[in-house]
DNA sequence: CTAAATGCAAATTGTTTGCAGAAAC
DNA sequence: GTTTCTGCAAACAATTTGCATTTAG
């Protein structure tokens, strides 16, 4: 959306750096809608506009984002980092082993059973991560009617 | 346990391959305790014994045993992957920020409600991962009493 | 004009692989 | 005697960094 867009110019002007037409573009890309993208997609987004950019200026710019609290990288295994929009509220995600698509979910009681079992090991739980593999509702269909 | 390492030289019999004092000693370190070593950690503790041996072989040794189903890889980001033995039983794990330890847990109310935001989302769950991260019990008091 | 950003290539890190010699079976 | 294993060094892949040059403010 347009205002993520909008925080990312107020973050630059506070912090006294620069908006280039390369950090534009990547930004725009970025936030062009919600994903969970790899610095390689999101370069081959930005190239079919200006192939001229480097894939250095990807991963800076993605760092800039994550530090300035407007982007947050995800590691989901497979060796290459993810990057998602930053949201309000934590959440966590359902990956499908097939398609490679990622879901969001948030659940309340999870985490309350969470705090549950850090209270058990006299744990003090500052953030958690939960990632739930399998079919997503397309592919499943697929398998089925390729059986 | 002694009944690990009695499946790791069933396993080799199984599959043809070689017990070499190089895999012994690699996998007899491994089994020692049950821990998440990276290969760096369980090198270091192979090299008390024998120095001579290089880090190609350590990797190719846990590879195997993952491949055996005998050890599980696991990454909890950082970049290096930790293996732990193979257990009967799915679990999740306690991650200290400041020491590093980990422990495990195993949740079956979690596991349920897993099931209903799969069902929910007509997703079909294989497999999942679940981190908490925070301050482990002693490391809590540690920075009661460093304050 | 000055500070910051870019593109490139080189460096880094964790891991895998090709190959020649060594060791199991 | 084969086949598999080892150690080494080179190859790899994702990411970061140094530096000379360009560009924004």
């Amino acid at each position: 959306m347009d205002s993520k867009f909008a925080s990312y110019r107020e973050s630059l002007k506070r912090e006294r750096l620069k908006s280039t037409r390369q950090r534009d573009l990547i930004v725009g890309e970025f936030f062009r809608r919600h994903q969970h993208l790899t610095v390689e997609e999101l370069l081959e987004r930005v190239h079919r506009r200006d192939s001229s950019i480097g894939p250095a200026t990807v991963y800076r710019t993605l760092n800039l984002l994550t530090r300035l609290g407007l982007a947050l990288k995800r590691e989901f295994g497979g060796g290459r980092a993810r990057f998602e929009h930053s949201t309000p509220h934590h959440h966590d995600h359902l990956i499908c082993v097939r398609c490679g698509q990622i879901f969001e979910f948030e659940n309340q009681r999870i985490e309350v059973l969470q705090e549950k079992i850090c209270d058990r090991h006299r744990f003090q739980l500052l953030d958690h991560k939960m990632e739930l593999y399998g079919y997503c509702r397309s592919c499943r269909k697929q398998r089925r009617s390729d059986a």
